[in-house]
Parts: C-alpha cells; sequence; structure tokens
RNA sequence: CGGGGCGUAGCGUAGCCCGGUAGCGCGCCUGCUUCGGGAGCAGGAGGUCGCUGGUUCAAAUCCAGUCGCCCCGACCA
C-alpha cells in the first residue's frame, strides 16, 4: 500500500478503503493498545468542529456542561439490574491504586448514567429544581472484542446529555428534541442524511425505557447507528433514589433523559462522502475550506507568484461566513513539491476547494478553482473570489447533502418484498428495506440469524412508506409496525 | 474464546525450505535541474531481523517457548 499511490477502491474492498482513506488522511493512527487509537490533527479537527456546532445546539436548548469522573464505583453500576447487565461484560476494572488493592473495584465509566444520577439525587429537592439539564463532553471505555478506527475502539470521545425532569411527558418531550438536534446537524453539518425513529426491545440501551436513533446509510448500504437519546423513565431515579417533592406536596421519583454521538461520526462522514481518491469534507466541518495551490517555473514567476498568493490568502481569510464563520484557508507553498502532487495529496484529505495560480493566472488577475465533490474545475476573476469561494463552498454543502440523499433512497426498497428476495439483497449488495413486522422477538431474532440483518429502527412517521405493509417480512401474520431493516455496522 | 495469517529501516516487502557480509521499492536528508495533475539525476542517513532460550565454529534462516498485531465467527455507539 505504502508505495501504491491509489487507494484500494470501494469497489474492491470498501472495508481496505476505509482503512487506507483514515490512514492516509491523517485522521488517525494505530496506538500501541490494541484497539486504541489515535486521533491526529486532521481528525481531531472534524471532531472540533463538530463539538463546536453540537455545543452551541446544546446550551441553545438549555443545557449546561459539567464534568463527571472517569472513575465509578463498581457497586454503582449493579444498582440499575438491565444496566450491569448491558455493560459488565464491556467494563475495564481498576483493582489497584497507590500500589494496593482497592477495597471496592473502580470501573472506568463505559457511560455515566450512574455517576450522574447519583449526584442528580444530592442535588434535586423540589420540583423548582427540575428540569435539570447537563451534558458532558468525555471519554468512555468499552472492551469490545472486534475495533475498527473510529467506528469501534475501547476508548473513544463523546458527550452525553443527561436530564432529569418533573414529568413523563417533559422527559419524553426532551428525547425527541435531541433527537432531533442530532438529526439537524447531521443533516445540515455532516451532510448526512438520516432516519430516525425508535429501537426494538433488542437494540435499547441497557436502563432504558425507549431509545431512538438516527441511522444513516453508508456506501456499502450498511447502517450507522450514528447518535441515541434515550428516554430513562424513573428506572435510574429509583436505582438512586432521585426524588424531589411535587408541587403539590408529593414526594415522586424524577423522570430521566440521556442522549449522545460520539467521534464514530467522524467514521460515518468518512463513509457517507469519501470517493476513491480519499476524503470529502463538507465545507462547514472542514478545519481547513480551501487550500491555495502556488505554481511556478522559475525564481522571478515564484517571487510573483507568491506574493499574490499570500495576498489572496489575506483576502479570503478575512471573509466572514454566516454560520461557518471565517474562512479557514492554507496556502501550500512548500517547495520540491510539483503542484500535481499537492492536487492529490489535498484531494486524499478533502478539502473541499483548491484555488490553483499561476503565473498566466497573475497575468490574467484570475484563478481555477477545483470543487473536491465533483472535481470540477472552473476559471474564475480574482475581484470577487471571496464572493466565488464563498458561494461554492454553499452549493457544495448542499450538493453533497442532495448525493448522500439520492444515494439512500436508491439503495432503499419499500413495499411488498419477499422474504427470499430479502435474503438475496442482503447477501449482494444490501440495501435499507422497509417492510412489515409482526413484533415478536423470535421473527426479529430469526431474520437476524438468517441473514445478519437487523431492524435498525422503527422509523418516524415521516420515513414510513405511504402504503403500511400488510404483513410481517418472515412470519406472513399481520404486520403491527414497520420496520427498517439492514445490517448494521 | 475458537479458526486462519503475520512480525526484517518510518511504510510495504525479498531473503527462511537448503544456516555463512541483510537486499529492494516508497518515504526521509543534501545538492543541482524541475514545477499548469503523482519530477529527474547524483550523493547520503537509517536495522538489537518481535522477545527469550536452545542447537551450531556460525542463526533473520533450524528447534522450543513467549509476546504482540491483523483477518474470520459469539457482544456493541
Amino acid at each position: 500500500m505504502a508505495d501504491d499511490k491509489k487507494l484500494t477502491t470501494r469497489a474492491v474492498d470498501f472495508s481496505a478503503w476505509y482503512n487506507e482513506t483514515v490512514l492516509r488522511a491523517e485522521l488517525a493512527d494505530y496506538s500501541p493498545v490494541r484497539g486504541c487509537m489515535v486521533i491526529r490533527p486532521r481528525g481531531y479537527g472534524i471532531w472540533e468542529r463538530m463539538q463546536r456546532q453540537l455545543d452551541t445546539a446544546f446550551k441553545d436548548t438549555g443545557h449546561q456542561n459539567a464534568y463527571f469522573p472517569l472513575l465509578i464505583p463498581e457497586s454503582f453500576l449493579r444498582k440499575e439490574a438491565e444496566h450491569v447487565e448491558g455493560f459488565a461484560p464491556q467494563t475495564a476494572v481498576v483493582t489497584h491504586g497507590g500500589g494496593k488493592k482497592l477495597d471496592e473495584p473502580l470501573i472506568i465509566r463505559p457511560t455515566s448514567e450512574t455517576m450522574i444520577y447519583a449526584m442528580f439525587a444530592k442535588w434535586v429537592q423540589s420540583y423548582r429544581d427540575l428540569p435539570l439539564l447537563i451534558n458532558q463532553w468525555a471519554n468512555v471505555v468499552r472492551w469490545e472484542m472486534r475495533t475498527r478506527l473510529f467506528l469501534r475502539t475501547l476508548e473513544f470521545l463523546w458527550q452525553e446529555g443527561h436530564t432529569a425532569h418533573a414529568t413523563e411527558a417533559e422527559a419524553e418531550e426532551e428525547t425527541r428534541r435531541m433527537l432531533n438536534v442530532y438529526r439537524d446537524f447531521m443533516e445540515a453539518w455532516m451532510a448526512m442524511p438520516v432516519v430516525t425513529g425508535l429501537k426494538t426491545d433488542s437494540e435499547r440501551f441497557a436502563g432504558a425505557v425507549r431509545t431512538y436513533s438516527c441511522e444513516a446509510m453508508m456506501q456499502d448500504n450498511k447502517a450507522l447507528q450514528a447518535g441515541t437519546s434515550h428516554n430513562l423513565g424513573q428506572n435510574f431515579a429509583r436505582a438512586f433514589d432521585l426524588k424531589f417533592q411535587s408541587e403539590s406536596g408529593s414526594t415522586e421519583f424524577a423522570w430521566n433523559t440521556s442522549w449522545g454521538v460520539s467521534t464514530r461520526l467522524v467514521g460515518g462522514l468518512v463513509m457517507t462522502h469519501g470517493d476513491d481518491f480519499g476524503l470529502r469534507i463538507p465545507p462547514f466541518l472542514a478545519p481547513i475550506e480551501l487550500v491555495i495551490v502556488p505554481i511556478w517555473r522559475n525564481d522571478e514567476d515564484r517571487t510573483r507568484v507568491l506574493e499574490t498568493a499570500r495576498s489572496i490568502l489575506a483576502d479570503l481569510s478575512g471573509w466572514e461566513r454566516r454560520k461557518t464563520g471565517k474562512l479557514r484557508v492554507h496556502l501550500d507553498d512548500r517547495e520540491g513539491m510539483k503542484p500535481g502532487a499537492k492536487y492529490y495529496e489535498w484531494e486524499l484529505r478533502g478539502i473541499p476547494l483548491r484555488l490553483e495560480f499561476g503565473p498566466r493566472d497573475l497575468d490574467a488577475n484570475q484563478c481555477v478553482l477545483v470543487r473536491r465533490d465533483n472535481r470540477v474545475k472552473r476559471t474564475v476573476t480574482l475581484d470577487s473570489i471571496g464572493e466565488d469561494v464563498s458561494d461554492l463552498l454553499s452549493i457544495m454543502q448542499t450538493d453533497m447533502r442532495v448525493a448522500a440523499f439520492d444515494r439512500r433512497e436508491a439503495n432503499s426498497i419499500r413495499g411488498g418484498i419477499t422474504y427470499d428476495r430479502f435474503r438475496e439483497v442482503m447477501e449482494g449488495d444490501g440495501a435499507f428495506v422497509y417492510a412489515g413486522f409482526c413484533g415478536s422477538a423470535t421473527c426479529e431474532q430469526t431474520i437476524k440469524e438468517e441473514t445478519k440483518a437487523t431492524i435498525r429502527v422503527l422509523p418516524d412517521e415521516e420515513f414510513r412508506s405511504a402504503e403500511a405493509p400488510e404483513t410481517c417480512l418472515r412470519c406472513g401474520a399481520k404486520s403491527v409496525v414497520e420496520a427498517l431493516w439492514a445490517k448494521a455496522y
């Protein structure tokens, strides 16, 4: 691979393409510990832009950031029966500290429900203390068997929102609200369309009453669970004695929600937009939106071209865009590297726009703009370069979103699919299949065993088919709900 | 945990069967010529051959053990 300039193509081996792209675009690297990765500056830069936008959205919906400890008493995890069953097999446990064996082992958080609701219980006495709307940005550890860069690693970065409410209805409203915050972010910022809906019991978060999810389709037609929002009911409130006195004077358990997205989103971004030349980052999330590649033949040209290139850099860097702030521009003035080599490199890294500028352009007061998404070149005058760049970036953001949406729709199947055909599809190219479901966990399990496809969500209304399916995909019994089936990451 | 594969320069590898000075490509450093889609030439740096032990005059190579990683199957954002 190292001596081969081209990536393995997606058609040949999607998985190999993904790994090579992540590694060679310098988003991440393997660490000395199995299953752990280092997020490199080009990958972390994307995460930082995601964080910034999500954090703003959380604040806009009334949440405050806080930080809770990494280490959790093992006994905490045991307090919620379903929760401990779900997470105990995946926890890393600290048994020694300061050279001595600990009386009680500490677990490294796989998620923070137990710690946070234990603390909420101390802070909440009255309905006047509610709702309590908290978010934390943190790392968590889950001891996974098989790992993949960004998609599943032993340690990952995420945010986890945790809220407490006085009523069940408020908690449900919050759960749905945050699911929509995620959806809006994924569609507008990541240009990654998602299907939202309810998880079945088998995929529900351990300890939740209801789990909602955003599911995105990757280019291999597999589903990526990109974000989840849980209505926890009173499960954790009961386990941690999180009670409050109501307006009428009675003592009641609070209603909780939790919701999270992780660095997995970076993997989703790669698998949604990448092509055989490498990464394609939607402009809103690109740490660098435009790279200037100067071209020269001799020292005289070099001086003239670089001088003007620097003034273009200064000009563009001063441009302020409404949603995304100042233009993020980089001048690639490295010596000893031919322009063509730079083009390939910046394309691999997914930078949205490239500005080529050479002696001929200098004399004509123009430059060449090249879009990363469709690689179309345009010659434009330097007089209005700021407007042109800004417009192009906006157009690209939209085009990438539409393209991803169209691809998903083209690979979705609705209406009256036979089970035999379903199996063929899942053995072949895969798809998002909307089909009837009888509601039986046995049927769901059988289909999973026979096809490796699972119910990703019971889609929200806007995603459901115009005509509700009448019978269950497998058993043929009357369908009680429409389900979205796909193989999943 | 079961099955398969691999550890040799930063990366990718040859050499191993048949023991005898560790080689190649990419990358890196220096210089000159180049530069509008992956540059050329010349010179140069870089290696405890995963680790431990054994056999041998001699081990990357043979033997034993050990560690690690990757891929495929049961859990998961």
